[in-house]
Formats: C-alpha cells, structure tokens, sequence
DNA sequence: GTCTATAAGACGATAGAC
DNA sequence: GTCTATCGTCTTATAGAC
C-alpha cells in the first residue's frame, strides 16, 4: 500500500510537468525505480492511476457544486479547495487528455459541469449579464488566484476572498 | 497555401479536445482527408505545426506582457487579445505537452513568464502582499472570465474589466 | 511483489513513385 | 502535392518465472 501511494505521487508530478497523454507507464516505472509490469501489479491500466489520482479532488469539488451556500462562504469553499488540492488542481482542468479520459469513463461529474454549477449559484436565478458575467470573475478570482500565488496562507487567503467579493459585487 | 490553413485549423480544434501529445498526426492526415506523408510536404513535424499554432497569439500576449501601460488600459488589452485567440489560448496556456514542446524549442517569451510580467506591472514595484494579491486577482478575472464566457461582447467587456478594476481597487 | 520477455499495435518520420 | 510502403521506435498491456 505503500508502493501504491509512491506511484500516485510520481504520476502526479509527471502528469503535471507532461501531461497525461505525454507520460508512459514506462516514464513512471523508471522513477519509481521498478519495471512497468510492477506498476500493473498496483494499477489496471493507466487511466485507472488517473481515475485514482482525481478520485479525491473532484469529489471535494463536486460537493462544492452541490452547495448552495452564500456568496461568502461558497467562494472561501472555493480558494480552500483549490488550495487543498493544489497540485492536482492544475491538470484537473487544464490538460484536455485528461479531461477526455475522465468523460470516457463517466465517472462523476465533469470538471466543466462543476465550474458551471458553482458560478451558477453565485449568479442566482435568471441572473442579468451583469449578473453573469460577476459571477464569472469572482469565481476566476477564487479558484485562478489561488492557483497562480501557489501557496496561500491566511493573508492572502483573506485578500483573494475580498478581492473575490468585490468582482462579484453584490452591493 | 490553403492546404496549410486547413491543417492548422484541424490541428487546432483536435489539440484543444485531446491535447497535443493526445493527438497524432495520422488523426490530423485522416481529418484532412489526405495521408500522413501529405501532411510531412507542407509541415516538417508535428511540433512546427504547434509553433504556427500559437506563433499569432504568443507575440500578441508577448507585446502585452512588455507593455507598461497603466492598469486600466493593460487590463482592456488582456480581455481583447484573449478574446481575440479565444480558440487558440485555452491550449496555449493550459496543456502541459504544449508548453513542453514551447520550452523545448525556447520559442520567444514562455507563457509563463508572459503572465508573471503583466501581473507584475498591475502589482507596481516592490509590491506588498496585498497589492501582489490584488494583481493577481484582476488578472484572473481578465483573463478567466473571457476564456469561460467564451464570446465577449462589448456589454460584457465593459463588466469584465470593471469587475478586474473592482478586484484591483487601486483606491 | 517484482522480474524478463514479448505481444500487438500506434507513433513520428522518410523514400521514392506518380 | 499526394500517394504507397516502410523503418525504427515507443506505446499499453500481458504471460509466466521467481
């Protein structure tokens, strides 16, 4: 169970630095300092390194979809999870061969339904452009802000929520 | 001439859906209609195909990031150029093979580094922790909110770049 | 739980005919 | 400018010994 934790955790890393598509079995075998044929003892099949790698992250943040928490409280929800799961956020919603493997399998629900779930929360109903397009950069502020600065500490952590709150707007 | 147009074009749109290390050139050759053998006349690998790909909106994001226009000005520039290579920036900046493949060939500016220098001119010299925040969180909302609203009109324009303002609140 | 060996195919790229 | 055919390599994945 530990070898299986070192795996993720390699694949974690060369995902991020490849992409999915762009890392082999043999890539992470030779970090891990085993043969591919070890890797297939842990694992299926490469997309189930993936599935297992995402499985966490993504159910935090489909929680978060299914929130109908205030403005407020939502987008801390937002930077919290974001920064929790930081090294994955990344490839989460950027790297498209991982997004594609993902909706083949039908696990859960798609990074892109929960990035429209949430900011269609903090639009409310029937929401204005206005209100659409607020709702869009406060959450842009939330989660891409948090990425960018990396580390957030509570500092930042009570900026990044200000600042968010401010594009949304409310007032 | 027109051939090669058509190739970037399909190139383009598979990148985006499955990444550029996730999609081979036998893929692009079979979209096009033709064979891989025609697609090696007009380009001489897969990764020059990627350069002209992102060669446009690379030096338009590189200008902006040598711009030391003030912020409002800077902000209405990020919003337009995205909106400008809407089709081709999701890719630029998000897919890790592509920007392996950019850093391999040390093209021109990273995108990276692109970011980091606009950022740092909405931060000012010797920014606080506040004012770093600050920049950071009014980028986001250029940027990310014009990627995921994916057309952008001047109504939404004019609240984009109000709601990176209010991010920013030089006041 | 890790190894060697190998299957079976996809990959980027090229040669040479037309 | 596009074709067929092919090279050499890399890919995911498996079989079977230890």
């Amino acid at each position: 169970m530990e070898t299986r934790r070192r795996i993720l955790e390699i694949a974690r890393e060369l995902f991020a630095a490849q992409g999915y598509a762009g890392t082999s079995i043999a890539h992470i075998a030779g970090r891990l300092g085993t043969t591919k044929a070890a890797l297939y003892y842990h694992f299926d099949s490469k997309a189930e390194i993936l599935s297992a790698l995402v499985e966490e992250p993504l159910a935090a943040f489909a929680k978060l979809a299914e929130s109908k928490a205030a403005p407020e409280e939502l987008l801390a929800a937002v930077i919290d999870t974001t920064g929790t799961y930081l090294n994955t956020a990344e490839a989460l919603g950027s790297d498209p061969s991982v997004r594609l493997v993902l909706k083949e399998r039908a696990q859960e629900l798609g990074a892109d339904e929960i990035n429209a779930a949430i900011v269609a929360t903090l639009a409310g109903p029937r929401p204005s452009v206005k209100r659409r397009v607020r709702a869009h950069a406060a959450y842009a502020v939330a989660k891409h802000s948090t990425l960018a600065l990396g580390e957030v500490g509570p500092r930042e952590r009570a900026e990044i929520l200000a600042a968010a709150l401010r594009a949304l707007d409310e007032s």
